[in-house]
DNA sequence: AACATCTTGGAAAACGTTGCCCACTCACTC
DNA sequence: GAGTGAGTGGGCAACGTTTTCCAAGATGTT
């Protein structure tokens, strides 16, 4: 009977390659991270040294005294495809650096996302990416006075944290203007129900619901104005699709704040008999990757969220090097892609 | 001018806490990781100091001696919905743990398996999780002779790491013994082409495959298998189903590889002017999240997502106390979940 | 030739925790 | 009363890096 696992052979360090190259371990780490005071002939000795030996460095020690090279981000919901789009373009973004990014899952609610950035800042992590958190904004200047921060999806100015957001104000009056310009007069919102007051201002959802209100007014349908207010998942959407199929004018439009509103909203549009675009346009919020299946052909706005990782991760690297640095804000602007659950209201 | 972020003050440690309950770091140290040879009392007091200051412990400084308590967990695609469920059956039953997860993403491809795996070995994680890898055989025996591993969704024994996987031999009958029985004889299968010789018989497309082969064979229709050979991405079942309609008899129905397949095979099967099911059923394999979508409603075979994660939980941590332990494999059986893109075959 | 400055490399002290080992106390037994 | 053994608590040396110094040599300046 031999034993199955071979005894895991000590790992090589910074020591082994400074006797394979016959120098310092100063040298060595000078060479790790390119700092200053080490001639090329010195480099490239250690270089080969390492490549001989597959040295790899210790991210644990190394958190000791410097650097982690650590990228912590934190997801809400690794359900929601849009994320996976931000994910991209920081991922992309940091794939010529030395940083590993490394996620954070399972942040539902408030205590949880305390958890994770914990747990983040207990692993020395270099820099953090919050992506719409929900946490108080005490919690995110107090994660932010600790490790260089920047958080995604969220309005609202910090001087502790830089953010970049999509400008949801903008991104709901893009779809009011392409369902009135189709014809539609009542058009109504399905919202994400904000139950803290503390977030109201900040929250994406809120300000979708708010940009609707005055593209509205914008165009004049003030008194059309209608909103159902449920939370922002399938059922919420079914449920807030069918308070609103239960008006006494029924609505000819459906705006749901997010794209998996929409797909609740469809359910309940297809229970009570009525089809989609005849008789009710829908359109959605986050352009999902399902948005584009054909049978879902779902008319939805797009977050561009591609640039929305790439600008965090460019911020972020900014201010692991400058941590004094005035914080930004960056917003970018959304774009509507029209697909074929919105059409012209069916005549009167 | 004020500065605007005050300088994060410093940590507080182990000394600290020591300090403040007259105590050594090492008893604060037993204390902190259950050791043995702590007094209630000594307990209680240290507990308290450490309630008192705040105290969280340094990972890095902990992954230098003993545990990191991180546990890593590589995700190819974070698009795929079916991992979501994977890891909702890891968080959940680690949440009770001191284990922290972290997610390793962007996956894609050896190269990058390969820097992520790396990656954690480097941060000390206490343990892996390897969820669909396509790595070759030598770079998962060498990752889990270097650190606890456990090897998701993928067939093969090894004597180094545990596996847990879905049986995809039986998911495949599911399909077409469910398709048989609706009537159908001429069932084609999409399949993901398996370049690698090395991953051919351990990769979950490839055994799918098979399971249809031998499930027709079983049902008397081998002359009736026909199967194309694309990749499992919306693009790959569009090409796939493509080439199946050309045939010179028709397949009235067409079991795709994966859910994401199946969208672009109703793509193909749209543009050619049939109707799903009515002209010609459609079945997946995952149940994704938008497989449940009404206007999607996609027949597919479900892979109980949430116990395979559990399932590579617990084989996990018991790796982690005893590395000797003899390698375990868990095979999950799946179920089919009917909806509405199967139905009996077109009166001929 | 004397002096200042820059460049290059290394010695040694952190960093915060854990593991090993030893010392002490206290009860119990011979 | 000496010896035994279990139960507690602490001292100290790792662990693998980075950082802060300092020294020696090279180069430039008067």
């Amino acid at each position: 009977m031999d034993t199955p696992v071979a005894p895991p052979p000590r790992r090589i360090t910074i020591v082994d390659v400074a006797q394979h190259a016959q120098v310092s371990t100063t040298a060595v780490s000078k060479v790790l991270r390119n700092a200053y005071g080490v001639s090329p002939k010195m480099r490239d000795r250690v270089r080969q040294a390492i490549a001989e030996l597959g040295y790899r460095p210790n991210a644990a020690a190394r958190g000791m005294r410097g650097q982690t090279y650590t990228i912590g981000v934190m997801l809400p919901n690794i359900r929601n495809p849009f994320f996976a789009e931000i994910l991209d373009g920081l991922t992309d973004h940091l794939a010529d650096t030395d940083y590993q990014v490394l996620l954070g899952p399972g942040c539902n609610g408030r205590e949880a996302e305390a958890k994770v950035t914990h747990a983040m800042i207990d692993r020395s992590m270099d820099g953090l990416i919050l992506i719409a958190p929900i946490s108080t904004r005490a919690h995110l200047d107090h994660v932010a006075a600790t490790v260089p921060t920047v958080v995604v999806g969220r309005h609202g100015r910090s001087r502790a944290y830089d953010s970049v957001a999509d400008d949801d104000f903008a991104g709901a009056a893009l779809v009011v203007d392409h369902l009135a310009d189709l014809g539609h007069t009542r058009i109504a919102h399905i919202e994400h129900h904000e139950t803290d007051r503390d977030c109201l201002a900040e929250m994406p959802n809120a300000i979708r619901a708010a940009g609707y209100q005055q593209a509205m007014r914008a165009r004049g349908l003030a008194d059309e104005i209608d909103i159902a207010s449920t939370t922002y998942t399938q059922d919420g959407g079914y449920l807030g699709a069918q308070q609103l199929l239960a008006r006494p004018v029924r609505p000819t439009a459906i705006f749901a704040g997010a794209d998996i509103v929409a797909m609740g909203a469809l359910d309940a549009i297809a229970e009570a008999g009525l089809r989609v675009p005849e008789d009710i346009s829908v359109a959605g919020y986050d352009n999902t990757t399902f948005a584009a299946f054909r049978p879902i052909s779902l008319t939805s706005v797009d977050q561009a969220g591609h640039q929305i990782g790439a600008n965090a991760a460019r911020l972020l690297l900014d201010r692991i090097v400058d941590r004094q640095r005035p914080a930004a804000q960056v917003r970018l602007s959304p774009t509507l892609v029209t697909r074929h659950t919105t059409a012209p209201p069916p005549a009167p």
